[in-house]
DNA sequence: ATAAAAATTGAATGATTATTCAATACAAAA
DNA sequence: TTTTGTATTGAATAATCATTCAATTTTTAT
């Protein structure tokens, strides 16, 4: 009614912003919802609600929920990968520093609240009915793993540790990611990203012996 | 019509064992449903079906849809947990054998298939919507965690361990196998039961270095 | 300013599903 | 066998929800 005058532009330029505007505000009311009431609980209507469009825009924008759902992961993905590639992009910082920068954006609040958290173990949860929630996580998951292990390999270079493959270590690092996240949910009070972030750097600890900064 | 004739017992003890037979087939069927098409598809009808009792029954049996599904993972929890108190309990093995086994445990193809952790999944993913399903996952992981701290504890006196505390090895151990479950889920080609349990076998390796049985 | 096009609404539709319950089948007791 | 109580059925109900679409509002072009 009055509503769309708000964000208005006038120029044709300023028309397409407008639209990723709507499809953008339905993706995080969307992950929102998913947030306060679960997966199973996140009807087109609540999301619609949540982003202040009528129900039938909702579905008409994204075409189908199923398709609103896919889009909303595939935003959480990238978002994350964001996140680490720029740090494992930084080929100037000494590779421990920048191990260290990926665990503490691994347990970053940005990265690893609860309502994050409970998004991606709901989209997991799935993963094995839906191919295309699979497809997502596994591109992910694939190049993280490559860029990890590449990590890895300059510093067991560095240390000169062979005890351990640079596969290895990066598969421990990242179940023990994904470990604790989950339980980040379970109990947020003993879970801090203190005490995330104090495990996995021993864990490091274990692997470089000699090397203070893990400690 | 004449379904029943098949299992029924004539004395009165029978009666109640059939009872049980119900309950527990309903049981089954409820895992073997989430299972087979994921949570969110489960429906009454689908699990009356497969446990092969009439809707109204299955319904009727467990009061509501809900309370079907707390049994369900009270009894998967269950089952779990019986799996590794035994080998916890098994005092006369040595500490470092015992912990050995119960890394087997949680990757035996009993425990840990496909199947099995699609469903822990789907009620991990719920986890921070329904407070029963919380408190019986909570619950679980407690004593879980107490036992392998105590065991933990042993085997860094044995071994003169005292860079990692039992919290410490424990609480990575767990996640790791969270983890670790998380992503047979996804690749179970990569991530198969010698696969991770020779991944958490080197953990421990790092830790307990002179220690040649986890190599 | 007006017309044409595009965006957005909201109410209607049809499908799905948990739950209820009267009717039936069955078992136990007499 | 007959009666009584319990177990089980299956069809009806009511609620929820994704999806559709004709009508309306807003934007753009003339």
């Amino acid at each position: 009614m009055m509503k769309a005058l708000v964000n208005k532009k006038t120029t044709k330029q300023a028309s397409e912003t407008e639209i990723s505007v709507n499809h953008q505000k339905l993706i995080d009311a969307t992950i929102e919802t998913i947030a306060k009431r679960g997966l199973a609980d996140t009807t087109i209507a609540h999301v619609a609600k949540r982003a202040k469009v009528s129900q039938g825009y909702a579905n008409f924008r994204f075409k189908s929920k199923d398709n609103l759902l896919i889009s909303s992961l595939q935003y959480l993905s990238d978002e994350y990968k964001k996140s680490w590639q720029k740090i494992f992009e930084e080929n100037n910082i000494d590779p421990i520093d920048r191990i260290i920068r990926i665990v503490q954006n691994d347990f970053s609040s940005k990265i690893a609240n609860r309502n994050k958290i409970s998004v991606w173990i709901a989209f997991y949860s799935e993963v094995k009915f839906r191919p295309s929630y699979l497809t997502i996580c596994q591109r992910q998951d694939e190049i993280y793993s490559q860029q990890m292990e590449k990590l890895v390999n300059e510093i067991n270079n560095i240390t000169n540790q062979k005890e351990f493959t640079p596969k290895e270590v990066s598969e421990t690092y990242h179940s023990m990611v994904d470990g604790l996240w989950q339980r980040i949910l379970f109990d947020p009070k003993i879970y801090t990203h203190e005490f995330c972030k104090n495990l996995v750097l021993k864990y490091f600890k274990s692997i470089y012996v000699n090397e203070d900064r893990f400690a």
